[in-house]
DNA sequence: CGTAATGAAATTTTT
DNA sequence: TTTCATTACG
């Protein structure tokens, strides 16, 4: 073979490139190089003459599609072959066949905390008691059953089983309430495929047909409907090829059966399997170090890691006084490195297995300067003011949604208070109608005072209003919901920071309507923006370019690479966590993330445990993790660190004379004020990374000359020669076609092409 | 109706 | 300790 395609690749991953027709199976260890087999292979089937519209890839984030498109187009530029997470293309199918499950093509996409507020609005309908039983533990249980494609009348409790019962009695009715709002949660997303495609048989052969060439990544992680999906999709044309690493499968608490993998060659017999187990990421010490730990688990299948890099250093171990020390000792030994020139702050990750760990870590980098960034919990489009605002789009994009209804009648605030909302409940219930439907006919609704018939048809008349824009640039609709509801001029109003921030995030919202409007130009796209949204995460816009140590969960750093890995808290309870080990599948799972952290690291790793941790707000004792047991002792170099508070050392110093400092010298921590450094590198961190990209930095460089539109934003208040003060409520377009929509005082409003518009800002 | 105060709960979270 | 959700007041 002398295809420039194959040039590169060693002979395993030839071989997988080069398997054309019927089932593949690509067990790939963590660093074997499985992304640029499946873009290769995928290069090469088109190559072939293989229609890029026959070729469907399948991920499980956004952010691994993303990386996928970027390399197929490198490799074979222009052709559309379609990649993307299962969501999305779930929600696909479903617009396309939506009526055949009970749901309009205009959908509503709920997330978790959407969906939590559906369940929660299902049990009060239903005036049902659950017990000491949590809406969480309920959601888990109807999640459960969905991942499981047990449909609500499919649904049987175990014997003796409260939860179940409870689930038994509440599954129908949340489903039916989803499907009375037109909306779907992020597991219907795959139980309806999943449904449609078995209830539906010659919908199932045309679409089996249409996808000639599938390919699903991290297979690992599938849970049953997804099998189910795929399997569906390939029973005419089996050409299947699944990638995946069953010693790196992390979600099982999401659903995710490793079944799916290791019985893979069980469901297709004639399946060829291909074994990628050489790794170009790690040293070989590290990579020593992961296979002795994983070797632990018995529900696998055995590989053998090697590597031909160099032994690199040994996998260190440091045992500190305490967690403030721990963090102190990373900052300290991350500051070093940087300070010395060995590194830079982007080659460094720190890992944790909770979110509430990385506070402490936190402190200690900022009181050394040095830049980072927190691949964190909270996330961008979860925030209240985001919500909010998507709330008003989706109810725009979808009238039939009563969740979205209920966030957004009253806020801002506008006196639509519980008993109203009782009496709208009740009436769309007897009537069988939308909320939305009811808030209509508030005159006709019972006991509702007049203020409040009042308050509730002006809410009603501000939504037809805004519904006139649907079709609009969303950008356009957003700056008009912004205004026109007077969620803006709340926030202005208000002094608390925490509403300033939530201004600036709103702008971001706006940002990236404003994106997502240049790249998809035309009319009507609110619903592709909405699913833009919700099915979009913030590990997704994980910033692997700006130069920042970064920091985030053991699950966060799947699919991640770093040349320098710390692992903090190796400590029982955390690692495995202490709910995971009732069950010696759970711990196979927390030992398999310690394996996943571990082979993110190039050359160095390093662990740690703290002696004393303080967890919610108690400090305790703690029991190093059974993990480091379960470590090659002869690779790992282990060090006590007992020096006492506020000393700032480097590690590769000796350890100084602890005399002064014995005993309960850790007890009272002392902390050096956190400095302002000096160095322009070190600035301050900035707090997070938002979900959203700014592209004014290009536009800035590009043509800052011309006071660009760019200086005007939403809210803006500005001069007109002729119509005096306004303010914009709305602006739309991009470059020299920017427009603003301003409200002025006594001209009412009016819209403008900025560039040639005489507007200024005022102030 | 809206805000302040109290109390219970607290992993991980591809979408 | 922190975060949330419900409850009690003004």
């Amino acid at each position: 073979m002398d295809d420039p395609l194959f040039d590169q690749l060693t002979d395993a991953q030839r071989e997988a490139v080069a398997h054309v027709d019927g089932p593949l199976l690509i067990l790939a260890g963590p660093g074997s190089g499985k992304t640029r087999v499946v873009t290769h292979r995928i290069a090469h089937l088109l190559q072939l003459g293989t229609p890029a519209t026959r070729i469907l890839a399948l991920t499980f984030t956004n952010k691994a599609a993303q990386e996928m498109k970027s390399r197929v187009e490198l490799l074979a530029p222009g052709k559309p072959v379609w990649m993307s997470t299962f969501h999305r293309f779930c929600a696909r199918m479903l617009r396309e066949y939506a009526s055949l499950v009970g749901l309009d093509p205009n959908f509503t996409i709920y997330d978790a905390s959407d969906s939590h507020n559906a369940l929660k609005h299902t049990i009060e309908d239903m005036e049902f008691d659950p017990g000491h039983f949590s809406l969480q533990q309920i959601a888990g249980g109807i999640s459960w059953a969905k991942n499981n494609l047990i449909r609500p009348a499919e649904y049987e409790p175990r014997p003796g089983s409260v939860l179940g019962a409870i689930v038994h009695r509440v599954y129908p009715k949340y489903e039916a309430k989803l499907l009375q709002s037109s909306a779907v949660d992020f597991d219907d997303l795959l139980l309806h495929v999943a449904a449609l495609l078995k209830d539906n048989p010659e919908v199932r052969g045309m679409l089996d047909a249409r996808y000639r060439y599938i390919m699903v990544d991290e297979y690992q992680d599938t849970n049953l409907a997804q099998y189910a999906i795929v399997r569906a999709l390939s029973i005419d044309v089996p050409n299947l090829a699944v990638t995946g690493d069953p010693d790196q499968s992390i979600y099982g608490w999401r659903g995710a059966s490793l079944r799916n993998i290791l019985e893979f060659e069980h469901d297709y017999p004639d399946v060829h399997v291909v074994r990628l187990e050489q790794n170009y990421r790690s040293t070989k010490r590290i990579l020593r170090v992961a296979d002795y730990l994983i070797a632990h688990n018995r529900r696998r299948k055995e590989k053998t890691l090697f590597t031909e890099n160099d032994e690199g250093q040994p996998v260190r171990l440091r045992i500190y006084p305490t967690q403030q020390h721990e963090a102190e000792g990373i900052a300290t030994r991350i500051a070093s490195e940087i300070l010395a020139g060995r590194r830079r702050p982007r080659d460094f990750a720190i890992f944790y297995r909770v979110n509430a760990l990385s506070r402490a870590i936190e402190t200690s980098l900022a009181s050394h300067g040095i830049p980072y960034q927190m691949v964190r919990g909270v996330e961008f489009f979860q925030r209240k003011e985001i919500k909010d605002v998507i709330g008003y789009l989706t109810l725009l994009a979808n009238p039939r949604d009563d969740e979205a209804f209920l966030r957004i009648i009253n806020t801002p605030v506008r006196g639509i208070g519980r008993s109203t909302l009782e009496r709208l409940r009740a009436y769309a219930a007897t009537k069988r109608k939308p909320l939305l439907e009811a808030a209509r006919e508030s005159g006709l609704v019972a006991d509702l005072p007049k203020k409040a018939a009042v308050s509730v048809a002006r809410f009603v008349a501000l939504y037809d209003r805004l519904s006139l824009l649907a079709a609009e640039p969303v950008e356009e609709i957003l700056g008009h919901v912004l205004a026109e509801s007077s969620y803006q001029e709340t926030l202005e109003r208000s002094d608390s920071e925490d509403d300033q921030e939530r201004l600036a995030n709103i702008e971001e919202l706006l940002t990236a309507a404003r994106e997502f409007d240049e790249r998809t130009p035309g009319e009507g796209h609110l619903e592709e923006f909405l699913e833009d949204v919700c099915l979009v995460n913030e590990t997704d816009t994980w910033d692997a370019v700006s130069d920042r140590v970064t920091l985030m969960t053991l699950h966060a750093s799947k699919g991640l690479e770093f040349p320098v890995v710390f692992i903090a808290a190796m400590e029982e309870g955390l690692i495995p966590h202490e709910r995971s080990r009732e069950k010696p599948d759970q711990l196979e799972e927390e030992r398999r993330l310690l394996f996943v952290g571990i082979t993110r690291a190039e050359e160095e790793l390093e662990l740690s445990q703290a002696s004393y941790r303080e967890f919610r707000g108690q400090r305790k004792m703690t029991v190093p993790s059974q993990f480091l047991m379960q470590l090659p002792p002869e690779e790992i170099e282990k060090s006590q660190a007992n020096w006492g508070p506020g000393v700032v050392r480097h590690y590769d110093e000796p350890v100084p004379d602890e005399s002064h400092h014995q005993g309960e010298a850790w007890e009272e921590p002392e902390w050096r004020e956190p400095s302002p450094v000096s160095a322009p590198a070190a600035a301050a961190p900035t707090a997070a990374p938002l979900a959203v990209r700014l592209t004014t930095a290009a536009e800035l460089a590009g043509d800052a000359a011309s006071a660009s539109p760019d200086i005007f934003h939403q809210g803006m208040v500005v001069r007109h020669p002729e119509y005096g003060l306004g303010k914009i409520i709305a602006l739309g377009g991009s470059q020299g076609q920017r427009k603003a929509t301003v409200a002025f005082a006594t001209a009412g409003q009016r819209t403008f092409v900025l560039n040639k518009s005489p507007l200024k800002p005022v102030k």
